[in-house]
RNA sequence: GCCCGCGUGGUGGAACGGUAGACACAGGGGACUUAAAAUCCCUCGGCUGCAAGGCUAUGCCGGUUCAAAUCCGGCCGCGGGCACCA
């Protein structure tokens, strides 16, 4: 129970908190949502924000698609930083930093804009109208879509800053809604013609509208909404100041950045999206954040020899909020300094932090250390990670930042810093959910085994219980579901989700292994859809599993009773088709197409049941068939291995290796089309030149037929797959 | 709004640019049964034909190619991620 501390920096922070986190008192569902200062404890992932984005290239076994979400996450953009000399300001106040990614509409202002948890915002509070309008802009929920119907509001300070190409041109400051603290400097110059947000502000608080460029050919005249060509895109300026006057958005940023670095009055700089990852929880469950608070020596870190601080066990969760606050001794401490009395701090960590190490804890999980250095070196990396996609960004970014700082504190090598080589993502398993609603009006789930499911008259109609009504006695079915409906007997089905115990979609696997086995669970949901993809659980197929398991079973014992002298057919033909199991099973389940694997096991079992070849194949065939279950299946897998005399376990054996020379027809079926679609097929030698192919193919007597004696006017032929006759 | 991804039978899904629908589920038919279950066999995209077969078909429209589910462009639909990020 002990994390590794890296960069441990008290910041304050504007953070949203509910009252319950706040004071622990009030626990209402919906509670008015306030934005209240806290202290909070941060990792300082941004200094790894350019290392990480950069890192991703290595990442060559990742889905290319978490790499992206990565790389948007971290949100890397160039810009220009500058400072506005301000007029009117409060004393400390001189200028006002602002960043923009498009400094080439420098021109096109028409207002600045601060964010209202900016620290000039706060020094104008003392004016009763700005902190009225700030109240009013705290309020306002955080959700997605509260923030996206927000309202714009801004509040006109009186304060103005002069245009940095222009002294004499002076713009008013507004402290703005929408302007956000924690990107860039708090504080923007408005662009209306070339910023939505911006756009709106300027019409509903009529600030001029002035664009700095055209689309390449455009005439200037009033605009609906603001022009926001791609940066890639070429215009026209007609406010420009640097570069070109028609030239690519790219270049009129970097030529503007120039402008400013030349002239001295701002500099180019890179921004990222990502912000410092924090991870104080007002929660008990969390590792302690290992810090004491002293009323001398103010924050100190808890001296090592006292480290781990665990959780205390004697706690009570009768009142809400954070019991470690109501502890009557934990809190209580020494200081590691002074030696005075202290207090511990109760704020615990951010359960992604255990999540974001564990893999390195493991390589040494009884060391007295965090990691040990051989061991370490031994195991470490990760060969392939599966885990699911909801997982893409938050653990994933911040296992990778974690590797690096615990490399940095000497915990993992340096060649551990990508912990894990290979990634994969894969789907869950889903199941529709079955709801009705009680006489209140609350909704009321039901488990699949707790419905009936049927069909009348094409309608599929969902009832509780187990008790299937008599179907044919129903003559009027819109009827019948009304009165269903009117009952509260008629369920309502909503597609498939990801099991969740709230909503009762879920299906126990024990109820699944208890009626059959384990082994049927587990090829069932390996065999339909590829393992990157959500899988539906249906019953039926669970069923389907289990009865394609029971005949590989007596075809088990079917061959074990068949004499050892037994002559039969097809000997040459079954070795082949157990070496194309081999090769296909072997291929499906290292490429992590298990359903392709289990197709293949589907094709060579029937392929076995069917054969009438001499015993010696035939075990070989059962034998090599138990060793490919036996990753999806064990325990039949075993079971079969031992009827059939295999030695020891069959897990412990080696893999079956498929030979090569079995693996090769002779002859080859090649499909013959003309001008594209097939007409013909001939069989031929594999290693049959393509001339003599050709003229094979041109005797055929359907191609004769088909080309009537047109001339051919060319002939292709894909040695070993297909011949096309053009006409 | 921005960034990704995906659209194939009734269903889950196969298909290095090369025989579309492998392998299953569901359905239909049959055998065995007094009957049912279980098991086994046949059938199963659509249209057409007695049949052999033919035509048509991978969301829609167009293009590249001897050949397109697959590559390119444009629509439509669905899913995921991000989001007053200046």
């Amino acid at each position: 129970r002990k994390a590794a501390v890296v960069n441990w920096d008290p910041v304050d922070m504007t953070v949203l908190a509910n009252e319950q986190v706040i004071d622990g008192k009030g626990w209402r569902s919906g509670a008015a949502v306030e934005r209240r200062e806290l202290t909070q404890w941060f990792f300082k992932i941004s200094d790894y924000s350019e290392e990480l984005l950069s890192a991703l290239d290595g990442l060559t076994n990742w889905p290319e698609k978490v790499r992206l979400m990565q790389a948007n996450w971290i949100g890397k953009s160039r810009g220009l930083q500058f400072a506005f000399d301000m007029v009117g300001a409060p004393a400390g106040f001189e200028t006002l930093e602002v960043y923009t990614t498009r400094p080439d509409t420098l021109m096109g202002a028409s207002f600045a804009a601060i964010s209202p948890d900016h620290p000039l915002a706060k020094a104008l509070e003392a004016d009763p109208k700005v902190a009225a309008f700030l109240a009013q802009a705290r309020l306002g929920g955080t959700t997605a879509e509260a923030l996206e119907t927000a309202e714009k509001i801004g509040f006109d300070t009186g304060i103005r800053v002069k245009h940095p190409l222009d002294p004499a041109w002076e713009l008013p400051v507004w402290i703005a809604n929408f302007i956000l603290m924690d990107y860039g400097t708090g504080a923007i110059f408005g662009c209306p013609a070339h910023d939505q947000r911006d756009f709106d502000f300027a019409t509903k608080y009529r600030l001029p509208i002035k664009p700095a460029f055209l689309g390449e050919g455009m005439a200037d005249a009033p605009m609906a909404e603001a022009y926001v060509p791609m940066k890639s895109e070429r215009v026209t300026y007609v406010r420009g100041f640097a570069g070109a006057e028609t030239q690519t958005g790219d270049e009129g940023v970097a030529t503007a950045i120039a402008h400013a670095e030349t002239n001295g009055y701002g500099k180019g700089v890179t921004k990222f999206r990502l912000r410092d990852w924090g991870v104080s929880r007002q929660r008990y469950w969390g590792c302690p954040i290992p810090v004491v608070h002293c009323p001398t020596c103010g924050v100190v870190p808890e001296a090592k020899a006292n480290l781990p601080i665990e959780l205390p066990y004697d706690v009570s969760f009768d009142i809400p909020g954070n019991p470690l606050d109501r502890h009557p001794t934990w809190r209580d401490c020494t200081c590691p300094k002074c030696g005075t009395k202290a207090r511990r701090e109760t704020d615990t960590m951010d359960t992604f932090v255990d999540s974001s190490w564990y893999y390195a804890r493991f390589t040494a999980p009884r060391a007295t250390t965090p990691t040990v250095a051989e061991e370490a070196a031994y195991w470490m990396n990760v060969d392939q990670y599966i885990g699911g996609v909801e997982h893409a960004i938050l653990h994933l970014l911040y296992s990778r930042f974690f590797a690096r700082a615990m490399h940095k504190t000497g915990h993992l090598p340096a060649a551990a810093i990508e912990p894990f080589n290979a990634l994969f993502t894969q789907g869950m398993v889903t199941h529709e959910i079955y709801k009705t609603t009680d006489a209140a009006g609350r909704p009321v789930y039901h488990l699949p085994e707790d419905v009936t499911v049927f069909n009348v008259a094409d309608r599929r109609i969902v009832v509780p219980g187990n008790v299937p009504p008599p179907v044919d006695m129903i003559d009027d079915v819109d009827a019948f579901i009304r009165a269903l409906s009117d009952e509260g007997l008629l369920v309502e089905v909503i597609p498939s989700a990801k099991m969740s115990k709230s909503k009762k979609n879920v299906v126990d696997p024990m109820n699944i292994i208890a009626a059959f086995g384990a082994d049927t669970a587990r090829w069932f949901v390996m065999s339909d859809s590829p393992p990157e993809r959500d899988v539906e659980w249906t019953a039926s197929g669970a069923e389907a599993a289990f009865k394609h398991l029971s005949r590989v079973w007596a075809l088990c014992s079917r061959i074990g009773d068949m004499p050892a002298d037994h002559k039969g057919e097809g000997d040459e033909e079954l070795a082949r088709a157990t070496a194309r199991a081999i090769d296909e099973v072997t291929r499906g389940i290292e490429g992590f197409a298990f359903n392709k694997a289990i197709a293949s096991l589907y094709a060579f079992t029937n392929t076995l049941a069917k054969a009438n070849a001499s015993t010696a194949p035939m075990k070989e065939a059962i034998r090599t068939l138990a060793k490919l279950m036996s990753p999806m299946t064990p325990h039949i897998a075993e079971e079969v291995w031992s009827y059939q005399g295999g030695a020891g376990l069959c897990a412990q054996g080696p893999w079956p290796k498929a030979d090569p020379a079995l693996l090769i027809d002779d002859t080859v079926t090649l499909p013959i089309q003309i001008n594209g679609k097939r007409r013909a097929e001939i069989s031929v030698p594999k290693d049959m030149p393509a001339s003599e192919v050709e003229k094979l193919a041109l005797a055929d007597e359907d191609v004769i037929r088909f080309l009537a004696g047109q001339p051919v006017k060319k002939i292709i032929v894909v040695p070993g797959r297909i011949i096309n006759v053009v006409v």
